[in-house]
DNA sequence: AGCATTAAGTAAACCGGTTTACCATTTTTA
DNA sequence: TAAAAATGGTAAACCGGTTTACTTAATGCT
């Protein structure tokens, strides 16, 4: 049987709650006792049992990561970097984490409420979750501390660290039209996703600003894979007008529309400009190199990480106002692809 | 405050042992009160104490996860597919898995040990160890389940489920032997990894049993990165007797030196054969192709899981001789880069 | 009818800590 | 020197479940 407290109490001639007072340097104990009860700690290798401890005191300092319900979800970079930004500020903070898969069963037992409910978790960070994940409307009016990572719900109040995807889609349509593009395509990765939305919504903004009238088929699902980059943009290739440049939902489906005009002998920049999302590794291989958004998610995680402790340890205020939502703005790294540098743009007015 | 058995068992007008023994199905309840306690409980929203259960029970149903203490550990592939793998099986097992780094403060406080005297887990797998963490021969003696992922050590006695490296050593050896190569050069990883170490003993193996006398200049080390592969391939290429093939110790090192030996004018396989490590993806996109010998550590960690699992539960005999030493086979996958396919050597004679 | 089973439920011990309220000394203060 | 305060330590309640041994009532068997 495993040692407990009472058997170190026992051996140093002292109550149980003297050892305890030692262990959690809570009180005035001797030094003469508390260095005598350290050393029979020692030879004993005595360690407190962690669920009496939890019973106890109610405090677990642990938080519960929630991953999409794919397989090999950290094998996925996004996911990977995530996690490890989750796991890494967590444990600079003192706590734990445990990972979790957002599946069917997760939703429909409520597992998410029951974490909580069961005092087996401090905190929750959910990772991926996309438009359908309604069911986390349950948390609103809770206080319960919980946050998205990289996501948000439009019309629910519950808390985000995210980046802001309007204004990156926003943006990135601003800087091709300052390029002189007028006809400007948008590769989308899923609009399941809040993210891509997100884009979408700040494209379509900066075009009806300026009254660009951007055509229904210039707006492509690309699924997020190179793959669908590529068929996406070949599929722009085929309309009656074809786009002279073209923004990507991620560098994936940049890389692949790139194959996709290198192909078919569309000189990117020069005949078509393209701007990624993400500022992978790739886009500095790429040839061209390819223009993005740095989307750094180890550090948006790390982020959302320190706020859920903020909010776990009261740091933030927890009234009714408490739900957070931060939207972190990204960085342009231009490269080649967008052809911005060297504006020698007078071909793409051609077809005007 | 929240809600407890107590509660539950006054409003059904029952004992608290009667809620308990409904929420376990463990013994004769009448359908009557059965149902009227899990109505109440559906209304009440009652989840039992996570640490109340485990104090009681014992039973945590928790595996560690150790894994290196590198900055964004799971963004790396290796880590991510791994973690991924156990992640997933010990979900299916009805497992959860808390993640722990293995830096300084781990090993200096015995933390690995600590994590089971206090019982906040059943078992423990460590994925990445090195042939310095020697501290883990702590676990000898003691039967903590615990079992390394895709390592090992030589004269320790701890578990491990691990791919051959040796054999794929040996293997890689022979076969470039068998296409005619004498002059083949080992391009290592790190030797302070037990599978690096395993890969040149089976290389040494071979070439000692065929009498190749590889000269020392032959084996070079090429830190597992594409730019480690490419400096190690420079640098054979000014040995004064250049080898003819070389084994590649992961397939990062193997694309490395391809492209040395491209920007040398060198053809491969046509004057140099290279065989890679771990067949990743590159190994399909690279020109040539990649041979190389499969390492799928997501099946390797599953496996490992699984194993661990059967050690909690005593499914494996768990007497003095429960070290569970699991090497896997790999499986060659043959491509360009290796020239086994059109064996017209000749030309790889003239400098012998 | 009379005895043996079985069914349904419970009291109380237990898991291994933490913490509060209190006691007995010793030291300080006025 | 008496009262107040600080020091060092402890008994016992408590955290919220599980489980064992036992009771009582109902049913089965001959």
């Amino acid at each position: 049987m495993a040692i407990t407290i009472k058997d170190i109490a026992k051996l140093a001639n002292v109550s149980p709650a003297t050892v305890s007072c030692v262990l959690n340097k809570n009180k005035k104990i001797s030094d003469k006792t508390r260095l005598k009860i350290h050393k029979i700690i020692e030879e004993t290798g005595y360690t407190p049992n962690f669920f009496a401890r939890g019973l106890a005191n109610s405090k677990t300092n642990t938080i519960a990561v929630i991953t999409p319900d794919v397989p090999c979800v950290l094998g996925d970079r996004y996911f990977g970097e995530g996690v490890s930004g989750i796991y890494e500020t967590a444990k600079k903070n003192n706590y734990k984490i445990i990972l979790e898969q957002a599946n069917f069963e997760f939703a429909s037992t409520k597992r998410y409420l029951e974490l909580f409910k069961e005092h087996s978790i401090d905190g929750m960070l959910y990772i991926g979750s996309t438009c359908n994940d309604t069911y986390l409307i349950d948390f609103v009016g809770r206080d319960y501390p919980f946050l998205l990572v990289n996501s948000f719900f439009e019309n629910i109040d519950i808390s985000f660290v995210c980046m802001d995807n309007r204004e990156i889609g926003y943006d990135a349509a601003k800087k091709l039209h300052s390029a002189g593009h007028r006809k400007i395509a948008f590769i989308y990765g899923s609009m399941n996703l809040p993210n891509t939305l997100d884009q979408y919504l700040g494209f379509k903004k900066f075009s009806d600003e300026h009254d660009l009238r951007i055509p229904a088929d210039y707006i492509k699902s690309g699924g997020f894979t190179m793959q669908g980059g590529y068929n996406a943009a070949m599929e722009l290739l085929e309309c009656q007008q074809p786009p002279t440049a073209v923004f990507c939902g991620n560098d994936l489906m940049a890389a692949g529309s790139l194959s996709a005009f290198k192909n078919s002998g569309i000189k990117v920049p020069g005949n078509i400009a393209v701007i990624g999302c993400d500022n992978i590794k790739l886009c500095e291989y790429s040839s061209p190199r390819i223009s993005s958004y740095e989307q750094n998610i180890y550090e948006i995680a790390s982020i959302a990480c320190e706020k859920l402790i903020e909010k776990i340890e009261k740091k933030v205020d927890s009234g009714n106002g408490s739900v957070l939502k931060i939207k972190l703005d990204s960085k342009f790294i231009e490269r080649e692809s967008c052809g911005l540098k060297n504006r020698n743009n007078k071909r793409r007015y051609k077809n005007k």
